[in-house]
DNA sequence: TATTAAACTGAACGATCGTTCGAATAACAA
DNA sequence: TTGTTATTCGAACGATCGTTCAGTTTAATA
């Protein structure tokens, strides 16, 4: 950010930015967006936003701080709804990834379509870390057959087999899988996989 | 393709544009990917190569047919390794996408890294069916639990699951994992499922 | 060899888009 | 009110890139 906003209306124009970018990625996705019409929803012109963002990127790194925020937030109500089930465990956190994917018109959807050119990295890492000390916290209570090294493998298969399988099935122009299907199926092969 | 090539000297120019496609999409990426670079690696003028691609898309269009083509020879062998042990033939399988995946220099990686913008549905339809049939095949020996009805939901989620994941632990900057140990983990993972 | 068709050339066009900057306007302070 | 600072504006710049086409070169044909 290249300016920072004193008056309560530039301050206001920053977030009607952020939101703009939103915007503009759920409805036109990552590659039809442009500066110009992020200003033009935000009802700015494009000299003003580089007011306040250095760069296009600049916009985007913005909004996914506060999608990460989002998604920490969601994450921590998770982790307080404890549960010494696995499945129940699992199920739950199925259940949130699906909500938090199909929340915001697909927006979380259309960036993780495009990670691997956004600077995505806090935002996976928030979800692996969590997804680690879920697992962690729950190998102490209920000690499974699983050696402890792979946790950290076994949590980055899971999280990316979960998220990209979702992506996916939502994408499909004709879906044939109910999201309620699809959570029972991933749901069954995260706990097999987990108890083997 | 605009005007069918006649002469030798003209095939051999449509093969080298496919390839220096191909070149340009793995070492710079399919952002950078343009026309006049095409041309450029395949040593001709950008006149040309619109004598026989209509657009940037086509280009793109005959490379993937290139490649599906090599997928579907890789998976005809791959399907001739007959064995009746299921944990065997998943092992197989999720070996040959590894290496799939990780052949002419991470080309595929990249090309399913765009899966989205790309017109990628014969290369997803190709690999779904095989894995289908994959499957249906080894349930006509050895009926499992499964429910014949899941077969497509499941088949599908599998698919998803190994190739993005891979693709994520491809592309990861400061790999943590060895292709060997998570083509084992994702072997346990579809083998546990598939038993649930 | 002369004629015709195929192949190739590359400068140029037009559209898009990120970014800049000097001028205009609004808020604030003295 | 007057000077100062913050904010906004939007035309314009420059770079990129897909695509075209009139002209040239090369190969096939008669």
């Amino acid at each position: 950010m290249r300016k920072i906003p004193q008056q309560q209306r530039s301050k206001e124009l920053v977030a009607r930015l952020v939101d703009a970018t939103a915007q503009s990625i759920r409805e036109q996705g990552m590659d039809k967006f442009t500066t110009h019409h992020v200003a033009e929803l935000a009802g700015v012109s494009v000299g003003s936003l580089y007011q306040y963002f250095d760069s296009r990127e600049d916009l985007i790194e913005a909004l996914l701080d506060t999608v990460t925020l989002n998604l920490r937030e969601g994450l921590n109500t998770l982790v307080l709804e404890k549960t010494t089930d696995l499945r129940d465990m699992v199920q739950r956190s199925v259940h949130f990834g699906m909500s938090f994917l199909r929340a915001d018109d697909g927006l979380a959807v259309e960036l993780v379509r495009n990670w691997y050119r956004l600077p995505t990295q806090n935002v996976v890492r928030l979800l692996q870390d969590t997804l680690l000390d879920f697992m962690r916290m729950y190998l102490l209570k209920n000690p499974l057959s699983n050696n402890p090294e792979r946790l950290q493998i076994r949590s980055f298969i899971i999280a990316n087999a979960i998220v990209f399988t979702m992506i996916r099935a939502i994408s499909e122009p004709s879906p044939f899988i109910t999201d309620e299907e699809l959570e029972i199926e991933l749901v069954e092969m995260v706990v097999s996989y987990l108890r083997a």
